[in-house]
DNA sequence: GTTCACATGTAACAGGTTACATGATTGG
DNA sequence: CCAATCATGTAACCTGTTACATGTGAAC
C-alpha cells in the first residue's frame, strides 16, 4: 500500500469516477488533506487496474462537454482493495519546508518571516472553512472523522502560530544575515 | 527547496556532523517530525555538496570507533543555504495511510480497526511524550517553536482519535466483507 | 476571440528508497 | 562467537511529478 492504486481504489469505492474526477478528489475533495496524486500517476494507474481486472470502464458522452472514460471497481478491485486496508498501514508523513525555515529562523529575513507567517495563517484558515463547510454537508461516518480529524489538526496548528509566532519573530534574522548591514 | 541537500545545509548549520549523524537527526532528532532522508539519499548529496564548495569535510579518528567523514558548511554554504530558506516554502504534505482506512472504515474488519487505533493512540503518546522530554532540554527558540507545533498537532490528533473512535467502530465491517459470515 | 473548466494521455526526468556490500569495535 | 551500534557508500529500482500534446464546448 501507499500508492495511487489503492487511492484509485478508495475513490472507486465510494462510486464511479473518472480520472480526471479522482485527480480532483485527491485535490479538493474527501482526500486531498492526506493523500495526492497527480494526473500523471493516476492515468497509467488506472490503465494498469483495469488490464487487472481490478476495475471496468466505459466511455460516456454527454451532449456539450467531452467524452470521458468512468471507471467502476469490481468485485475483484473490491476484494484488493479491502485486502489493501488490511495491511498495516506506514507510518504517517509529515513534510514541511515551513518548519525548517521555523526551525532556522535566525537566519531568515524578519520581514520574510513574518511574511510567511501570515500567509500560513491565513492558508490554515481557508482548510479550515472549507473543512467546517464539508462537514456541514456530509453524512458518513468515516468522512465525518477524517474531516474532524483535519479540523482538530488545522485548529491546533493555528493556534500555536498565532500564539508564538513572536517567538520567531524576536529571534528571526539575528544570526546576521551575508548581505544584510553589519 | 525541498531537497536532501537543505536539509543537509539547515543540520550543518547547527554544527558538524557526519552523514550518519545527519540520518540520525533526520530520523530521531529535531528534524524528524516533518523531514526526512535516508543513506542513500544523504551521503550523495553531502558528496555534491562538498563538490560544489558549500561544505568541507574532514576525517576523524576516535580511537574505538570507527573512522567518521565530519561535515561542516562553509560560507558559500551558508550563504546559499539563506538563500534557499528566503524562497517561498512549499505547501505543507501530510501523507496518512490511517487516515485512508478510517475513511473507508466500513470495509474493514472491526478488531482490525481497533487495533489500529490502539497502536496509533499509543504511537501518538510515545511521540509527545519524546517531545515534552525535548521541550524541557531544549533553549534554541526556532527548535522550541517547532516542538511546540508538533506537540500542539499530536495533542490535537490524539484527542480527537480518542474521542471520536467509537464512531469508527461503530461503522467498521459494515460494508460486509468478502470472505466474512453473511 | 480568448479564457476557462472539462478531459485524456505520454515521456522525460527528478528524486528518492531499498537492499546490498563492507567493515570496525564493544559488550554480553 | 554473536548481536548491536557505529560508519560509509553504491546501484538498481520505483514511484511519481512536470511539462507537453491535444482537443471540446461554454461563457464573457
Amino acid at each position: 500500500m501507499t500508492n495511487v492504486r489503492t487511492l484509485c481504489l478508495a475513490i472507486l469505492n465510494f462510486g464511479e469516477a473518472s480520472g480526471y474526477e479522482i485527480r480532483k478528489a485527491a485535490h479538493e475533495g474527501r482526500f486531498s488533506h492526506f493523500i495526492a496524486a497527480s494526473y500523471g500517476a493516476i492515468y497509467p494507474a488506472l490503465a494498469k487496474l483495469e488490464a487487472d481486472g481490478l476495475v471496468t470502464s466505459h466511455e460516456e458522452r454527454h451532449p456539450g462537454k467531452p467524452p470521458r472514460r468512468v471507471y467502476a471497481i469490481t468485485e475483484a478491485g473490491r476484494a484488493a482493495f479491502v485486502r489493501a486496508l488490511g495491511e498495516p498501514p506506514g507510518a504517517d508523513v509529515l513534510k514541511s519546508e515551513f518548519l525548517l525555515v521555523m526551525l532556522c529562523a535566525e537566519v531568515v529575513d524578519p520581514e520574510h518571516a513574518r511574511h510567511l507567517i501570515d500567509e500560513r495563517l491565513a492558508d490554515y484558515q481557508t482548510r479550515i472553512d472549507q473543512m467546517e463547510e464539508a462537514e456541514r454537508n456530509c453524512e458518513h461516518p468515516g468522512s465525518l472523522f477524517v474531516i474532524g480529524f483535519g479540523l482538530a489538526m488545522y485548529r491546533a496548528m493555528r493556534s500555536h502560530l498565532a500564539a508564538h509566532r513572536q517567538d520567531i519573530e524576536a529571534v528571526a534574522g539575528t544570526a546576521g544575515l551575508p548581505q544584510a548591514a553589519e
